[in-house]
DNA sequence: TCTGGGGTCCTAGGACCC
DNA sequence: TCTGGGGTCCTAGGACCC
């Protein structure tokens, strides 16, 4: 097996590009990406944090991930949109439609990532650095935002080497030039070390990558177990994962959950929360086709402590009646009485649900599964909010929350690329 | 006007069995 | 009565990604 040639495209301040495009799109002359301006939630209903920064917004030190309030605090002029997940959607697609013209083994990442395998693609383009130019401007002509584009001879390398200058630039970390490249940059840059690891290195003096590269292998796996020989092995640049297209890769779980505008201080109402997000688990579990054996609910307190509680069922069900109901023994089980801030429910240990097996017991669950499909079908019809149930009127809390994903599901990111 | 939501993978401890 | 170890399954929690 010769040299490959991998490249990881990533789409620069995603989503505040994406909104700054459809905006100028529809006759907005400023453009977000020009001034400190955020994609965030609305703290009202207590989903205010930064999910994007433009650039100018980088520069007043707001980081993705804090509070809309402290951002403000930074930048009282800064500019807050709310998010938009179908418009993502879409550009996500014909971003990945684009890349599929120049190699057809192509991996989407994640929303505004693909990684792409070049190797072979010689004969047909003469310079991978050429053709990323093209590829990376030609996005920027036809779709009006701009990518980063790594290129190396395996995923790491060129993931880390799209994230060096942004925005709209190519860049390359090949073998040869790890050490000038990327042994520099600080051990928190490191796909994978994130605030527990980076803390834990920095601790023994490991505190850019090329100190972990060199570090003794055997004395890392020691304190940082296997994920240890994982980074090690990332900081040299060591990663021999292949670019995989990703439709048959078995999807592991599917979860809903969400902050409530208001703490919720009653088992009934909390019933309602999880019955709102086992409505939305449940039909895209049968969109998918597949049966649940495992239920699993989250809650977090208003004081921020969390915990979970799960249970695997004696079989595999798809039903929103037969979820919720777990979900609801579950919450009981694990609820203290303090106000709840946060709910979640999930379900994996996934299975086919053709070849189910039912217990005589449970033979009124095919009724039910009549009835979620009739819903299903009369929401896919009419729309998701065709059909709710009375239960939710006047009770404040949203009938579905969450969404479901109605294109085709493309598995998220692993830890092994 | 405080702190999102969707995932995957790993580890540790206890139960249970041989 | 005591001492043991290995294997699997289950559960809770933590770490990481975007």
């Amino acid at each position: 097996m010769g040299n490959r040639i991998i490249f990881h495209i990533d789409v620069n301040s995603a989503y505040l590009s994406w909104e700054a495009v459809h905006r100028i799109q529809h006759g907005e002359t400023l453009d977000l990406r020009t001034v400190p301006s955020v994609v965030g939630g609305d703290p009202e209903t207590r989903h205010g944090i930064v999910l994007t920064k433009s650039i100018p917004a980088k520069k007043y030190n707001i980081q993705t991930g804090e509070t809309i309030y402290s951002a403000k605090a930074k930048c009282p002029e800064l500019i807050i949109v709310p998010p938009n997940y179908g418009l993502y959607m879409q550009c996500s697609r014909a971003f990945g439609d684009i890349l599929r013209e120049y190699s057809p083994l192509v991996e989407q990442y994640s929303i505004d990532e693909y990684f792409m395998d070049f190797t072979n693609m010689g004969r047909l383009y003469t310079d991978p650095v050429e053709t990323a130019y093209k590829i990376k401007d030609r996005i920027k002509e036809e779709l009006g935002f701009t990518v980063n584009i790594g290129i190396s001879t395996n995923k790491i390398l060129a993931k880390m080497a799209s994230e060096l200058k942004k925005p709209d630039k190519v860049h390359t970390i090949f073998p040869y030039e790890i050490a000038d490249k990327m042994w520099c940059l600080p051990i928190e840059e490191l796909f994978m070390v994130g605030r527990a690891t980076a803390k834990k290195l920095r601790s023994r003096a490991i505190n850019t990558i090329g100190a972990l590269a060199h570090a003794d292998l055997k004395m890392i796996r020691l304190f940082l177990k296997s994920h240890g020989v994982l980074v090690w092995n990332y900081a040299n640049g060591n990663d021999i994962s292949a670019v995989r297209e990703n439709r048959r890769t078995m999807i592991k779980g599917i979860g809903n959950s969400t902050t409530i505008p208001f703490d919720v201080e009653d088992a009934t109402t909390a019933h309602l929360v999880l019955l709102s997000l086992t409505e939305t688990v449940a039909s895209r579990l049968r969109q998918t086709e597949y049966c649940a054996r495992l239920v699993s609910v989250s809650l977090r307190t208003n004081e921020f402590y969390s915990c979970s509680h799960q249970r695997k069922i004696a079989s595999a069900i798809d039903c929103t009646n037969a979820i919720h109901e777990v979900a609801c023994e579950l919450f009981d089980e694990l609820w203290k009485g303090e106000p709840v801030r946060h709910l979640g429910v999930r379900v994996s240990e996934l299975c086919r649900n053709d070849f189910m097996q039912l217990s005589l017991f449970e033979k009124d669950y095919e009724k039910q599964r009549v009835v979620d499909r009739t819903i299903d079908s009369i929401r896919e019809r009419f729309g998701p909010d065709a059909v709710f149930r009375s239960s939710f009127l006047n009770s404040g809390v949203r009938f579905r929350s969450g969404g479901t994903v109605d294109d085709e599901e493309y598995p998220m990111m692993s830890s092994i690329l």
